[in-house]
DNA sequence: CCCTGGAGGTTATGATATAACAACGATATA
DNA sequence: TATATCGTTGTTATATCATAACCTCCAGGG
């Protein structure tokens, strides 16, 4: 048995990921696929020892396995980190991107990802007026949801 | 003695703050006074900890004092918390603002905050047209300063 | 065959943050 | 004065988040 034997779904045999609609990366290793599982099950952010208990099932025993699988997987920019929450998400669009931009509800779990463009340009412009070499950006918009703010 | 005996300035008595140059807002509660006075002097941000061990020889000794004066600060708009670092800023401008720009160098400690209108506004339309209602919001940009960038 | 490097397992510990409760001083007001 | 209340502070204990260090396994290349 090596280590990165993909299959393309996910070996769990009870069903449990019937609802998953993303579709995982090839090629990620054994414990990075389960994280990914993980996350992909849910819909909203999740800290990295909720990851753990949903794991524990599979016999994952450690903090160290999840963090080092997290450390993986946001590495090849599958996943985000939230700071504010420390909480992680699936990154929800195609190809490398510099600024992340999340709507977070300050009442119930709910983070939406965004890709808004114009802020993305205006961000360079001013960076760059700065004389800072940006490397990425994260942008954490703290408020109520769509859902939140209609209940008041 | 009072919670609030309001001095203009540090009631420190050996000269530690002569290169303070911002003004401490007035009418704050003595543990505010110390965790302002001790991030006004650094130029950069700080942890909860290492603020706390500047405060040992003042007496303070629990990290709860620490905490609770830095949520005061940050609910008064005094001070911002940079979640990527676990760390605190003095807050560099008037009056109340709705986003938060920081550059964060990635090879030194150094964090400049800026104010960038034009994103600010598209923000606030991005987040209008996603039904979102916006609180505050925090871009946290990484990369190299000025400064490392060319030292390469 | 042996070496190496990535991945993983395990234990312990470090770093960050909050809960809970007691005591104090200022203020208001009866 | 009495006493109620509120914000601030002190203190202890504990919860939560994250990494260090060390060892093993195994696939792939000389």
């Amino acid at each position: 048995m090596t280590y990165n034997d993909d299959g393309d779904e996910p070996e769990d045999a009870r069903g449990e990921t019937e609802e998953t609609i993303k579709k995982r990366p090839p090629g990620l290793p054994k414990n990075e696929k389960l994280v990914w599982d993980v996350l992909a099950q849910s819909d909203d952010p999740m800290k990295a020892y909720e990851i753990l208990d949903c794991l524990k099932e599979k016999g994952v025993r450690a903090p160290m396995t999840i963090y080092r699988a997290l450390d993986g997987l946001e590495r090849k920019g599958h996943i985000h980190k939230l700071e504010g929450l420390n909480a992680f998400v699936l990154c929800n669009h195609e190809g490398p991107h510099m600024v992340q931009t999340f709507l977070v509800c300050e009442r119930c779990p709910k983070v939406r990802e965004l890709e808004v463009r114009s802020v993305e340009a205006d961000i360079e412009a001013a960076v760059d007026v700065s004389n800072f070499q940006m490397n990425t950006a994260r942008l954490e918009i703290k408020g109520l949801c769509h859902l939140c703010a209609g209940a008041e």
